[in-house]
DNA sequence: ACGATATTTCGCCACACGGCGAAATGCAAT
DNA sequence: ATTGCATTTCGCCGTGTGGCGAAATATCGT
């Protein structure tokens, strides 16, 4: 139950939720969805965290980056009951499909330019 | 996407969840649900209030009670998948099996008799 | 070794939320 | 009409949560 809830709980924050979507595109570390969002870097990271406790992102540590990632299938039911419930009622979402296109200009960046340009605001 | 925040913040609360799952055996109205969890009958109005905001329950009125239960088949698609989610993931749950139990004392007994003995404290 | 930098952690603030009791509402029975 | 009762609404309180900036942590480049 307390697991189920860790979920809930997670997925009740709209910024996480679409957090989630966006990284159907593939991983992406903090400072790119920092940038999507327009938040600052230490929400964006316990905003990760919550959903990193819950299980429904897994992360990877490369040099300075930590990328974020959906579960692979190995996850357990409920985390993967849970992304395809959101992925499937969210799918065709305005705001959703506005986030991917977003994402898409951010991707092509260098992540090295994209978070210099947070720090010097 | 307000829609689907409103589902994800409605079962971001446990008493709300366990509400869910107790439905599943029949309608209840709020003094039995106020039986069940132990809670100030303002406070499970509120919480029905808010899984009912969300789509997740209906109501019922009948005399002086409001019976509620969970949705028909006519219910939107992201509702259905929502609480099909959640009986899937907490099916075999100790507490909600628990719940289930206590339940069924809970509604042999007359709703009348149920409610005055809440008032009186 | 040192400075730069990506991320996290910590403290803080404003606000949302769950809980209760009291008052208001709506309905039934007398 | 008035009283009784199930439910809701309102006001309050303590706690949880999302946001930020500053400081701490970890890693890379020089």
């Amino acid at each position: 139950m307390r697991e189920f809830m860790n979920i809930t709980k997670a997925l009740a924050d709209e910024n996480r939720v679409r957090t989630l979507l966006a990284l159907r595109q593939g991983e992406l570390c903090v400072c790119q969805i920092t940038e999507l969002f327009g938040l600052a870097p230490s929400t964006v990271s316990k905003h990760l965290s919550i959903l990193f406790q819950a299980g429904l992102v897994e992360s990877r540590k490369d040099g300075r980056w930590i990328y974020y990632k959906l579960p692979g299938k190995d996850a357990p039911v409920e985390v993967r009951e849970a992304l395809g419930w959101v992925e499937q009622a969210l799918a065709d979402n305005p705001q959703v499909q506005s986030d991917a296109k977003q994402l898409k200009k951010i991707v092509r960046q260098d992540p090295t330019d994209l978070c210099k340009r947070q720090t010097h605001k």
